[in-house]
DNA sequence: TTGTATGCGTTATCAA
DNA sequence: TTGATAACGCATACAA
């Protein structure tokens, strides 16, 4: 059908090894029968097979990407995006393909890791997500077949796995200790799915800070968004205001949520920052432009895409280094936090 | 390496040409041996060779997904998720895989292409933009490649090339003859980026319906968001908003436009909608979030994806259908119109 | 410096 | 109903 490497040959009347040779830019080859080959290629518009090369060769130069479900909205928020802007940018310099998984449902995506690495598609994969008791570390770890995660493994795979994060304990105490500096005594916890990482990891970060002050943790201040991104939220929250005296701050996981907290507050007739404090983390782009903007955790999300994607391509091409990357987050103040009058 | 088609022919003591067969689960083998080699295929963990079987195949059974470029920031638009959700759904009933582009420049995205294309790694192509002078079309037109465009293409590739869009000419139409309709005569208009199909439906539109309440276009109250989706536009904001009489309405191309649109007004101590109309487009989820919720033209975005993909798949297995698919929209009235009193 | 021959893991054609 | 064998397009060990 299309042009071959033994097409070539023919025409610049060399073996088909030689071409191949070519190819690779073998310095055994002399520049003259190099240009000769040259020309017949371009002339017949020859190009190299993809599944040829990466049969003989046993590598096949493209990254795996798994997606957390998108049923579950988890897919709309904008981090992944973003961190797939990053993947994308390391692998374009790279020249490393992407593969994405298109599974709807945990097992779905299950099964679509398993079809990666046993078809032999890819030579690596990017975890964008890690929950409690997920299948598929304990797979791969099973199966040594070289991955990085975004985000942190469970403890039990703590030395085992290569990872991205950012020191989301840390980050979610000092939010917290900032919110404490300002005055606020009753400070409500809005955490994102319960069997996320992440999500344990705010939450410690954050009852630490209040240990700190001597300040007993409330259950009622604390909710959870489970399903999506938007309408649990808001009936947890509803919950969470209900129960008197209701907090002066919320520390919110996620910018989406943030602004979701927003809307229903001002549907409440509360204002912020002046009946209420907000920080939350992310700083997508959008965390700019609401109203107030809001103050917000930058976890620099286009660097963990990239940093694991470069993280990726080391294990792949078995270059030393730290399992463990964690990249620095920043405080951003805007105008969602108010001074708590006593 | 890893156990192949031989391995577990010699351990079920058949030809590699019948484990093949049971493979393919052909009809011409006795339900015995299927069973015996069946045994054999999973005591010995065997898997199929993925570059094996598209290299006999001459097919590969996955998607190419065109990204338009990342730093001028569109990929940052929820626009992009969404589609790929409906693209991903899709892709995953029909068992295809998806290949993601990952060019950061118009050129490398084209470079993409042509690898995509002639290393014969993918059986179609999904374009996700259409923009005037674009190489990619003319050049999957020439190659004869099987290709759908989410969007509308050039007037001169109209019957040649297979896609799904919107009406964006009548939605365009229908939301200025709505703000028309409650009175507004100066209208302005905030367009995407020039050179975009979408952009030129839109602003047709608008200019239709102005044209049919004999009202002028006023080029002062047209403008353009080039670069990105923040910046830029606000700048050029400031300059309609200095142009007297202002718009006391805004035909916007975009929700998150509109939300960047909203906090300027905000800050310029202008209401919404009090002392300013909106309409947007895209209904993000995102768009019932903001403060106020806009009122906006929902035009289906996971659809697009979703009904694109089939049409690709519908290609790739020569079905015979409709070169053009027009998903409808719907207008979603929330909080950023108001009654203009003349 | 170049050519020959073989293998990568499948599928498919042709015999048996 | 099954087996032997030739492709698919390329890379490389070994010869020359």
């Amino acid at each position: 059908m299309s042009v071959t490497i033994k097409d070539v040959a023919k025409k610049a009347k060399v073996a088909p090894s030689t071409v191949s040779r070519v190819i690779s830019d073998s310095p055994r080859i002399s520049q003259q029968t190099k240009e000769k080959v040259r020309l017949a290629m371009t002339e017949l518009g020859y190009h190299p097979n993809y599944h040829a090369r990466s049969l003989v060769n046993q590598s096949t130069r493209t990254l795996g990407v798994i997606m957390p479900s998108s049923p579950k909205g988890a897919f709309q928020n904008p981090f992944f995006s973003e961190v797939l802007r990053g993947i994308t940018a390391k692998a374009s310099v790279d020249k490393f393909g992407l593969y994405l998984s298109t599974g709807q449902s945990d097992d779905e995506i299950y099964d679509d890791v398993q079809q990666m690495v046993f078809s032999r598609r890819i030579d690596g994969i990017i975890l964008l997500y890690s929950k409690m008791n997920d299948r598929i570390i304990p797979f791969l770890l099973k199966e040594k077949f070289p991955f990085v995660l975004v985000g942190r493994p469970a403890d039990q795979f703590h030395e085992q796995v290569y990872y991205v994060n950012n020191d989301n304990f840390k980050a979610a105490k000092m939010v917290t200790e900032y919110l404490l500096l300002l005055g606020h005594k009753r400070i409500g916890f809005i955490g994102g799915e319960l069997d996320q990482i992440v999500t344990v990891d705010h939450q410690r970060g954050y009852e630490s800070a209040l240990e700190h002050s001597d300040i007993s943790v409330n259950k009622k201040y604390l909710i959870y968004n489970n399903e999506g991104v938007l309408e649990d939220s808001q009936e947890s929250l509803i919950e969470l205001m209900a129960h008197k005296p209701s907090p002066t701050a919320l520390v919110v996981a996620d910018d989406l949520m943030a602004l979701s907290v927003l809307r229903l507050l001002n549907e409440m007739g509360l204002r912020v920052p002046e009946d209420m404090s907000i920080v939350s983390f992310n700083n997508i782009m959008l965390s700019q432009l609401t109203l107030p903007p809001l103050t917000t955790v930058d976890i620099h999300i286009y660097e963990l895409g990239f940093i694991g994607t470069e993280k990726l391509i080391n294990m792949i091409n078995q270059k030393e280094q730290e399992n463990e990357t964690i990249i620095p987050y920043r405080f951003i103040k805007r105008q969602t936090c108010k001074k708590q009058n006593i």
